[in-house]
This record gives C-alpha cells, sequence and structure tokens, in this order.
RNA sequence: GCCGCCUUAGCUCAGCCGGUAGAGCACCGCAUUCGUAAUGCGGGGGUCGCGUGUUCGAGUCACGCAGGCGGCACCA
C-alpha cells in the first residue's frame, strides 16, 4: 500500500500501482472526467501511469495553467502525426511546447507550403475527432534504436543514441503512431481540443547548429479555449500596430533603404526625440561623475591589431582602403579609444575612479538575416562608458550603476524586470579564485543597490562576469537594456597603468557599461512600449495649435510663439479644414496635446486644450496654459521635487 | 549567412484561366469659414523591385538577382 497526500492536506491510502485516474475516481466522478494530468511530488505524470511510490499528489483538470503547456506539447504530436499522414517519408525530429505556442522539426526534401498548413491543420483536428489514446511505453535501448532506424528515423535513432545509458527511453503511442518522448501526455487526443492554430513555417538547423542540415520547422499556437486563441490572436494584432517599423514610416520618424541595410536616416521628428534622449542622458551623466570625449570614427589597421579586435573581431569590421594603400576601420567598439585617452599623459590613483563616456557612434557588419528596423542595426550609438578603477573600487562603482540605470529606466517609462548575473562560461580565461571574487563583488554591489540578481550560469564573458539589465514594456515582453562588465585584459593588452600611493606603477581595471545600449534600438523598444504615443516630454511634437476659423490665424501664430517661447515644440495647423478633421488627424498621430482656437479663444486671449485620449476640453488664458504645459513637458530629471 | 514567403501610385491594398493598370487615403486646384475623431467637387500621379526567357502579346508564366518580412544561426 502507498499513502497519498492530498492539496487539502487530507491523506489516503492506495494500492501499489495504482493511476491516477483510479484515484480521482475514488475522489469524485466528475473529477475523473475531467482530470488529464497528476502532479507527484511536484512532477507533472501521465494519468493512467501507474503510481509506485506515495507522495504528494494533485489532480490536474483541462483547465490548469500548468495543463496548458502538455495541451502545447500534445499539439505538436498530434501535428507530426498529421504531417506523416499526409506527408509519407518525412522524418521528424523534435517537437516541444514553447510560449503561447508549439513548433515540431521535420525533415524532407520538398519545402512545405502555406497551402500545406491548411491541409495539416485539417488533418489535426480529424486526428483529434478519432480520440486516439496515448500510452507510454517504456523500450529498451538497442530496440528502440533498431525500431527507428528500421522505420527511417535516423534523427530519432540519433537522440536515443545520445541518451545517457541509464536513462528510461520512453515511446508513446497514440493510434498507430508513435514518437519517442519523455511525457507526460494527455490522455488521448481528444483532450488536445481544438483551439489551435499554425502559424508560421520557418527553417531550423538540426539541434540549432548552422553546420547541421536545415530542417523545416512549423510553428502553432495553441490554447485551451476558442476563446484564449481568440485572445491570443488579437494580442498578437495589438503587437504588430505597435511595431517600430510602422510607426516610424506613419510618423515619420526615420527610414533605412536598399543602399544602407541596417543604417537609419533620422528624419527630423525621430531626431528630436533622440536629442531629447541624448541630451537627457548627458545631464544624468554629468550629475553622475562622468566626463564626455569623443574618439575618432575611422582607425588605422596597427591598432586594431594592438586592440585584439583585428584578430578576433575582423569579420564583422567594416574595413576600408585608401589610394595610399593605408587599410583601416571603422570602429566597432569604443573601448580601444578611450583608453588612447586614459594613457595620454600620466594618470594617477587620484584620477581614479575615472569614468569616461561616449555616445560613440560604431559600425559592426552584422549577418544580412539579424537585420531588423532599429533593434539590431549596422550603424548604430551606444550610451558607452568606461570606468577606469582600482580593484576595491569596483563594488562602489558597480552600486552607483546599478542606482543609476535602475532612475533611468524607470524616468524613460521602462518597468525593471531583473537583473541578471552572468556567471563563469565553461570556457574562460583567469582561475577560479579570480572568477570567485569577480561574481561576489558584482553580487554584493548589486545587493548594496538594493537588487537581488538573477544568476544567468555560464552566461558570463570569456573574461569576466557582467550584469544585464533586464526591463519589462507595457505589454509585457522583456529587453536586456543595459550591462556592466569587467575587463582586466583591455588595459594589459594596452598598456594602461596609474601611479599609485607608494609610487608604483599599477594597472587600472575597467568598467564597459551601458545603460540603453545603443539608441538605434532603445529607441526602437521606446517607440513599441509607447505605441507611438509618447509622454509629453518625449513627444516629437507636444502641441499642435489648430484653428475652427481662418479669422483665428493670426492669433494661433501668436500662441504658438508664446508656447515656443517655453520650449514647447509646437506645430500650428491653419488649414482651410473642419475642426473634427484635424482632431481626427493629430489624434491618430499621437500628438499629446491640441490646441484648438476659435473666434471665441480668440477675442478672449485663451486656448481650449484637449488630450490625447480624452474627448474633455480644459479652457485656460494662453499664457497661463503656455506655463502649466511647459511644466508638464519638463524632463523628469529637471522637474523640481514637492519638498516633504 | 541558411530556409520559406513577399515586392503593383507617397501610404494601405485590389488586379480571375496571360489581352499593355485600379480603389481608398495622401498630394494639387476650386468652393466652403463650418466649435472637438474624415465637407463637397475636380485634377495630377505607376519602366507593376531589377534582369533574362517563354509567347503574337507578360503585372500575371519560368529562371536568376536584389531588397523586405518570418524563423534559424549570429549577437564583446
Amino acid at each position: 500500500m502507498i499513502e497519498l497526500q492530498f492539496p487539502d492536506g487530507a491523506a489516503r491510502s492506495y494500492e501499489d500501482g495504482v493511476t491516477g485516474r483510479a484515484v480521482a475516481e475514488s475522489l469524485s466522478k466528475s473529477l475523473a472526467k475531467k482530470a488529464v494530468l497528476i502532479r507527484l511530488d511536484g512532477e507533472l505524470r501521465d494519468l493512467d501511469r501507474a503510481i509506485e511510490a506515495g507522495g504528494k499528489i494533485e489532480i490536474l483538470t483541462r483547465d490548469h495553467p500548468d495543463a496548458l503547456e502538455t495541451i502545447r506539447h500534445d499539439a505538436s504530436h498530434v501535428m507530426a502525426q498529421a504531417v506523416q499522414e499526409l506527408f509519407p517519408g518525412v522524418q521528424v525530429t523534435i517537437g516541444p511546447a514553447i510560449e503561447d505556442g508549439f513548433y515540431y522539426d521535420f525533415a524532407r526534401d520538398e519545402p512545405f507550403s502555406l497551402d500545406d498548413l491548411v491541409k495539416i491543420e485539417a488533418r489535426m483536428k480529424d486526428i483529434v475527432d478519432r480520440d486516439e489514446k496515448l500510452v507510454r511505453e517504456v523500450w529498451e535501448r538497442d530496440a528502440a534504436i533498431a525500431h527507428f532506424k528500421e522505420i527511417g528515423e535516423a534523427y530519432k535513432a540519433e537522440i536515443i543514441s545520445d541518451l545517457p545509458v541509464d536513462e528510461t527511453i520512453t515511446v508513446y503511442r497514440q493510434g498507430s503512431w508513435k514518437d519517442l518522448c519523455l511525457g507526460p501526455h494527455l490522455p488521448s487526443t481528444r483532450h488536445v481540443g481544438k483551439a489551435f492554430k499554425l502559424t508560421k513555417l520557418a527553417g531550423a538547423y538540426w539541434r540549432g547548429d548552422h553546420r547541421n542540415a536545415q530542417l523545416q520547422r512549423i510553428y502553432g499556437t495553441a490554447w485551451a479555449s476558442e476563446d484564449d486563441l481568440a485572445a491570443y490572436l488579437t494580442r498578437i494584432e495589438e503587437a504588430e500596430k505597435r511595431d517600430h517599423r510602422r510607426i516610424g514610416k506613419a510618423q515619420d520618424l526615420f527610414h533605412i533603404q536598399e543602399e544602407g541595410r541596417g543604417m537609419v536616416f533620422w528624419h527630423p521628428r525621430g531626431w528630436t526625440l533622440w536629442r531629447t534622449i541624448e541630451a537627457y542622458m548627458r545631464r544624468k551623466l554629468d550629475a553622475a561623475g562622468y566626463v564626455e570625449v569623443k574618439t575618432p570614427q575611422v582607425l588605422d589597421r596597427t591598432f586594431w591589431e594592438k586592440s585584439g579586435h583585428w584578430e578576433k573581431y575582423r569579420p564583422n569590421m567594416f574595413v576600408c582602403e585608401t589610394v595610399e594603400d593605408e587599410v583601416l576601420s571603422l570602429k566597432p567598439m569604443n573601448c580601444p579609444g578611450h583608453v588612447q585617452i586614459f594613457n595620454f599623459g600620466q594618470r594617477s590613483y587620484r584620477d581614479l575612479p575615472l569614468r569616461m563616456a561616449e555616445f560613440g557612434a560604431c559600425h559592426r557588419y552584422e549577418p544580412s538575416g539579424s537585420l531588423h528596423g532599429l533593434m539590431r542595426v549596422r550603424g548604430f550609438t551606444q550610451d558607452d562608458a568606461h570606468i577606469f578603477c582600482r580593484e576595491d573600487q569596483i563594488e562602489d562603482e558597480t552600486e552607483r550603476f546599478v542606482r543609476l540605470t535602475r532612475t533611468i529606466h524607470a524616468d524613460l517609462g521602462m518597468t525593471a524586470h531583473h537583473i541578471a548575473l552572468a556567471t563563469r562560461p565553461e570556457i574562460r580565461a583567469g582561475s577560479d579564485a579570480f572568477w570567485d571574487k569577480a561574481e561576489a563583488t558584482l553580487l554584493s554591489a548589486s545587493r548594496k543597490a538594493g537588487v537581488e540578481p538573477v544568476i544567468a550560469e555560464g552566461d558570463g564573458a570569456f573574461y569576466a562576469p557582467k550584469l544585464d539589465f533586464i526591463v519589462k514594456d507595457a505589454i509585457g515582453r522583456t529587453w536586456t537594456c543595459g550591462t556592466l562588465q569587467l575587463d582586466y585584459v583591455l588595459p594589459e593588452r594596452l598598456g594602461a597603468e596609474y601611479v599609485a600611493e607608494d609610487g608604483s606603477k599599477q594597472r587600472p581595471v575597467m568598467l564597459h557599461r551601458a545603460i540603453l545600449g545603443s539608441f538605434e534600438r532603445f529607441l526602437g523598444i521606446l517607440i513599441e512600449n509607447y505605441g507611438g504615443a509618447f509622454p509629453i516630454w518625449l513627444a516629437p511634437v507636444q502641441v499642435v495649435i489648430a484653428t475652427i476659423t481662418s479669422d483665428a490665424s493670426d492669433y494661433a501664430q501668436d500662441v504658438a510663439r508664446q508656447f515656443e517661447a517655453q520650449g514647447l515644440r509646437v506645430e500650428v495647423d491653419l488649414r482651410n479644414e473642419k475642426i473634427n478633421y484635424k482632431v481626427r488627424e493629430h489624434s491618430l498621430a499621437k500628438i499629446p496635446v491640441i490646441a484648438v482656437i476659435g473666434r471665441k479663444e480668440a477675442e478672449l486671449g485663451q486656448v481650449a486644450l484637449r488630450r490625447l485620449g480624452s474627448t474633455d476640453q480644459t479652457i485656460l488664458p494662453t499664457a497661463e496654459a503656455a506655463r502649466f504645459l511647459c511644466d508638464e513637458a519638463t524632463p523628469p530629471d529637471l522637474k523640481q521635487r514637492p519638498v516633504d
């Protein structure tokens, strides 16, 4: 007999080898009907699998959040079965559940077409209707390999061969179709339901390695109910509306053209956004004790040889030559340049920590397939800085940086999600003692700044650990913005030194750090975060002054001058159009404030303010409106904090 | 870079089985001066991504190239 404890604390005894289904039946008929999985001591298991030992048990119904992953996983199996029924000879590989859905990778010489997806989806629904039982079988290793080889499933056979010898090999059978799988699965295909949809077709490399064969991946989404599926599809549509490339075009912010792939042409409005953020960043860096520099865009090959980039980074560099046979490269990074400034003349320990910032424009040759709007470009400007310091200053500098980064992200409307501490990778330089110390320093500095980092095991750089700042946007997506990386190597390579208190020459440590990352990417994120409706301090056009009648034109120009005198970014719309038309157009353009001016306002020296997203209007004397809006449009770091 | 899909007016898109292009918005002109999400009428605008081929004839079919998009890989 075994004893099972239920979530409510009750415990009951059962025969050895009782199934989850039998346990559910012992509790209630209706529960047994709805049950699809059990959780035994934290592990999800098939409902019909024998329970060999007692423990904590929970019976999950189909609508339980944790059942969703299994629905998706099962959907991928159903898809694989559908594909093999429709296209005999296609090999299956792997097909996991992923966020919002699932995929399965197939090996097939002919490409799948979008029409095939429709057919596959229809066949999947058939299989769901057939209500095939999903049966778990434990196979002997060699027999399993032989079986999959025999039926021509070379990839499956390879997977089993690579499993550890003591691993239990399980095969799930649904009708006549079998797949190697760890499980667990739902009791039968009916439970998958029909709230799924095949969404896209893509290439993917076997085991994620570009040297391997390219497989065809079919992606799908699957949900517990039709409502959830519909909600997901609307969510995707909403996200598409926020696409920065679409908004960039609609709001005339920037463009990219064929002759400059990955290079951005910033239009006046987009550049205004850029300048607003750059000015803000510059104030924040000044206040945080940074000095700003500017280093050359192009430097000789010999320079990049010294820095080590020529050897390691060459494929990503834009190299150019001159008529005098010099070979030069556009800078892919700012750090070596900053070391040159550090090295110019003599440095004393009194100069440290030296925080050297640059809005540094870099060029990197990124693979063509990776380019993506503003998010991944070849020419970009980093909010880069290098902190030269003594080893004992690392902790304090890190703590300051964590605090600074958090306030900046918050000011720019991004919610902090977490900080990742990327620890030693398997292939690394430096002793374990060095890594122990470096990781401990970053950890304790984060804690001092009031943040508990999430450990990203093995994600560190070759030379040292780093901190990554992950933020969340308005629709819950996360982005890595901001990083801090320790570097003992570059100062060594480029011979950076300072004179210590005892007169000896010492090597400084460098902290590479960025808060936004690149302006291009950050602006892309910002555009998507706000869906183009920027807060007034960031909006390229803050106020549109729209007239109702041409009689008010002169007064409208006068109002514009008064607003501009307060530093507001203003446009005037005197067109011979109805006010409805103007309000609609500027609202769609996401202008934060429309100042409507008719004959009445002109006579009384007033403006009627209408904010984006509201139909109310506030009528104010012009001078008061100017002060009021100016106050509201003040960047967060310049706002007067109320005194407590 | 790899796989798949896409490319028609400034923008968003239609164009069936091949018979030399069409809408809405935008733009220009005229009328209208109208109080908070589209005033009416008129007009201009296209080497149908580029190239080659098939054909009496190609936006439409075939092949190649380029760019874009979605993934994969890459991402100091």
